[in-house]
DNA sequence: CCTACCGATCGGTAGG
DNA sequence: CCTACCGATCGGTAGG
């Protein structure tokens, strides 16, 4: 029943991320983690040895993660509109796989914005420019929208993907009832705005990559 | 110099927007926003019964600016793009001319999700049937994209607009240096993915409104 | 991984 | 709007 002792510290971190995200960082005693583990106080800091880094572990794990999707998401050869929707979805599909990832990110940006630039620099910076040089190669050829601002279209794809996927139950509430889950009604629709928001013609004019 | 004590009140709230926008609820005392207005702690507690009963007033307020300009949006009578800019331009504005607002919505929304899931259906819920609604028009005359999702692009536009204002600082330091403020280039290419997202042909065919 | 304990700070109250 | 004070909880340490 119980976990064996040698995972302890581990399940010290899946809780920490789960109550960090849920209710924030200062919302968050370290007795509530210790308690939702199912062990003292001051175990919890032999792993950990202060609250900050916990959090910093917890924060590491989510860009950790994250630094091996995106080798992954570029490896993609296929070109034009379908590298686009398999890119999109990747991303799509790494917040959405666990809501806690986004909701982690919002509130590290909220709480710790300069601390964060650094941290996105490190950690988007590096794949942006292959990604922007890819749009401003379609907007040669016309296939991407000529005044289109590629990073700045970049970033605010990103955006709107992180913040979605974090307070997708609240603002799915305004959605109409419908027998389609309302996040992945969101996310459609977040899909195809970035589509129809790249692409100047929609046709499968898929003509290099 | 000081403030008459008769706006103390008012300040006390000004100065809890503040702190809670930058630091969340959980993450201010009431200490800190007693020591920034000036006052004792029990003094603070005199005008607000509790720090809870403060965070309701911070938060209806933000949404009782939102209530006036939403009446003064609609009043809009220009009609197809460029009643689409001028209602979008309103909701940046709102949020742009006090980024506090934005990061405090952010914060509710990952803070207490269940709680702002009635307040947006009670403040935006009304206007939204009347922007789908004229949407959908958009979409019998052709002027919008037929596969377009109306209340999820709606919910779409606004939450970009909220994350992109409330994250601002620390997203746009991914754009290269610019002459041009990283936040308005930002909110620019927002604009035209908005834009390009809901009109399926671009040209000033302005026929109905 | 535990018991026992630390000073500091938390939101809030009594009473004027 | 103040002084004085409350019990509870905070993150963290000593010492085993």
């Amino acid at each position: 029943m119980d976990p064996g002792p040698r995972d302890v510290k581990e399940s010290v971190l899946t809780e920490a991320t789960r109550l960090f995200a849920a209710q924030g960082f200062e919302g968050t005693s370290v007795q509530a983690i210790a308690d939702a583990v199912g062990i003292r106080k001051p175990s919890l800091l032999y792993h950990y040895p202060s609250k900050d880094a916990l959090r910093r572990a917890v924060l590491d794990e989510v860009l950790s993660h994250w630094k091996d999707l995106v080798p992954r998401v570029l490896a993609e050869s296929s070109s034009g509109i379908r590298r686009f929707e398999a890119a999109l979805k990747a991303v799509v599909d790494f917040f959405s796989a666990d809501p806690d990832r986004a909701r982690l990110v919002m509130r590290e940006l909220l709480d710790r914005p300069e601390e964060m630039e650094g941290l996105l620099r490190e950690h988007l910076h590096p794949w942006m420019n292959l990604v922007t040089d890819y749009i401003r190669l379609g907007q040669q050829t016309g296939q991407v929208h000529a005044d289109l601002d590629p990073e700045a279209w970049l970033v605010q794809l990103v955006t709107a993907v992180v913040a979605t996927v974090a307070v997708g139950q609240p603002i799915t509430a305004l959605l109409p009832p419908s027998t389609q889950p309302p996040l992945d009604r969101q996310v459609r629709e977040l899909v195809r705005v970035g589509r129809t928001s790249l692409f100047s013609r929609t046709g499968p004019g898929a003509s290099h990559g």
